[in-house]
DNA sequence: CGCATCAACCAAAACGTTTCGGATGGCCCT
DNA sequence: AGGGCCATCCGAAACGTTTTGGTTGATGCG
């Protein structure tokens, strides 16, 4: 199982064998032939951690997953996973692991990861405004690549989709709609995809010469989202349409909706941000915003090859667009007073009671 | 950074630091203190690449996660992961990712962690009736805990759900609300979990000497949920009930019933498993069955470690009970015409174009 | 014939750790 | 005084690889 081994059985030395089956030029053609003759038959494959130790490298990468309340099963990080992980096949390197609560633990993650030389590249998403992981791969010189952007001082290779674009988007095809009250329930405002997403919903209504009331956030939850529906819709003037930052949220919006037996996609619309494969089928379908995952995958890991080949991360950034994908939960807005007729106010305290 | 920079600069031996850091009694107390405080003021980590080519052993453990379609984004795997997680810290092995569709690809990244000797233990999931990569890790020696059961020659290490049992009770309290034509939708028979909650099904209806009739599989997708639910009721004398192998598959059923102009829970009643996050905010809410993952991550690390230290497989082996939740989406069997009245078979069609 | 050139091979060092088997010197005991 | 014991320390080997800087012997050439 080792260069020594076939060395020793072949006659040669372990600096030969090695060459051998490295490449080099300087053995000879039957030589090379009989090592890899011999190395095939016994299933010889070099030890990774040798080689480490030789290199100084570790061929590996590490991502730290966010768990905890509204999280730890967000769709989004097994798709990233799931996306990353053949690229970094390709590229011959391991994916390292490790779940952490954001917070305390979750530098101490980064630490582990880092400072204990496990890894000599990181992946990390759901960038923060202000970003104390970023700024501390930064300062300990590890090369990394963030899916969304931060403010900082010195650049950094990230992916990012401009989903501020998609919302201003999503804000206008509303206004077309003939929407006038765009309620956002938007997430926590140091995620940096939470200020984005804002700042297209609130300069569409701008340009539209809209008030952007109706705004709360909360951790991407579906029961966030309902609580959040649930309250914007008791409100005096309530919205009649409601953007979701991610669909989590809008699933608890629409769920807040049919328990106040309001039609969503009639009565009010509601659009949500990541297209998971349960928006086709809720009731009615979710009109929602895809992101292209693969593409910022692919590019996440050139961007950490490149890296690594010593490229500025200057220079390693990229916007994606996103897209809007029509389905059943928008809809024109509804005739002026109607929508606040429908709304029942004791209607939502009984339809939240059998619900409990 | 290294054991030779403490002992340079306090005049000892690699030997001497090693030992005072690793707590050997042979060093004095304080020649102990004063290695103890270099190594913090220099930041002296341990190389583990160095400690693993020493030790033989690599501390970390694999898990292969199945990617492709109805599987890449099973939130299942990111729960487990989330609890594997913090158990895996507290033992200080590494969890190395590595995803793969499911088979010769599969196969390939179990033999790239095994034989390429990345890990000295491996985490399995989703186990088949017949399941080739626990063959594989038998035969090449290499320790791993599977969730889930399979048929296989030798013992392996695993926890299990009772799903079966979960399964014979949920169609139990279906029959104790009158239901006489309950369908199965379910998963594809090489999973064992797919088979033990058949086998749960079919025992209970044949307790109760009711036909075990109406059963389906297909990739637990909302996709599949919705075509074979569509599917059933469509049949002469349709199921009033359908048990879901999973949330996904329940979720897509629900869509069909409601496309149909059915009620979930009144006309068709519906069961499904995992309990989701998104099943409290299905419309009416799921009622499912909820599964201990985090008491089966810790049994499963709890297996690995206790393969290192030389327990048996044999004796490692634990099944777990599952809860039902009863929510809002079953409930007592329509007055027998009624339910076949309601169910219009040109309705279906009509309703499903509109999703489309 | 003597020298340069070239193809083919190899010994040894290095990566950073742990561990085995001592070595050293002080102290107590007889 | 001599022996034994103990506390404390250390040299060297080992893990398996890659790389550096060779050596060896054959061939070509003037």
């Amino acid at each position: 199982m080792t260069l020594a081994r076939i060395a020793a059985r072949l006659g040669l030395s372990v600096t030969t064998v090695s060459r051998a089956l490295a490449g080099y030029g300087d053995v000879a053609a039957s030589t090379r032939r009989r090592v890899a003759a011999e190395a095939r038959r016994i299933g010889y494959h070099p030890n990774p951690i040798a080689r480490r130790l030789q290199s100084g490298r570790t061929d590996a990468v590490g991502i730290v997953l966010p768990t905890g309340p509204g999280q730890f099963d967000d769709p989004f990080f097994l798709r990233l996973l799931a996306a990353v992980g053949p690229r970094l096949r390709d590229a011959g390197l391991d994916l390292l692991v490790t779940t952490a609560r954001p917070g305390a633990e979750e530098m101490e993650a980064y630490r582990h990861l880092v400072e204990g030389r496990r890894v000599d590249g990181m992946l990390l998403a759901r960038t923060r405004v202000r970003d104390p992981r970023i700024a501390y791969l930064q300062q300990q010189g590890m090369p990394f690549a963030a899916h969304g952007r931060s403010i900082t001082r010195a650049p950094f290779a990230h992916v990012d989709i401009d989903s501020e674009a998609a919302f201003r988007d999503a804000t206008q095809r509303l206004i077309g709609l003939g929407h006038t009250r765009i309620g956002l329930i938007g997430a926590p405002g140091d995620y940096m995809f939470a200020r984005l997403r804002r700042a297209g919903w609130r300069k569409a209504l701008a340009a539209a010469g809209l008030p952007a009331r109706h705004h709360e956030a909360g951790e991407p939850t579906e029961e966030n989202g309902a609580l959040i529906a649930r309250r914007m819709l008791t409100l005096a003037a309530a919205p009649t349409a409601l953007l979701c930052a991610t669909d989590r949220l809008a699933v608890g919006a629409l769920h807040a909706l049919s328990a106040a037996g309001l039609r969503a996609g009639r009565d009010v619309s509601v659009i949500g941000y990541d297209d998971l494969p349960q928006a086709t089928y809720t009731d009615p379908p979710l009109t929602t915003i895809a992101q292209p995952i693969d593409r910022a995958a692919t590019l996440l890991v050139d961007m950490l090859l490149a890296l690594r080949h010593g490229v500025s991360p200057a220079t390693l950034h990229r916007i994606l667009p996103a897209r809007l994908i029509p389905r059943g939960s928008d809809g024109p807005a509804p005739r002026p007073r109607a929508a606040i007729t429908t709304k029942p106010q004791g209607g939502l305290h009984d339809a939240d009671t059998p619900a409990s």
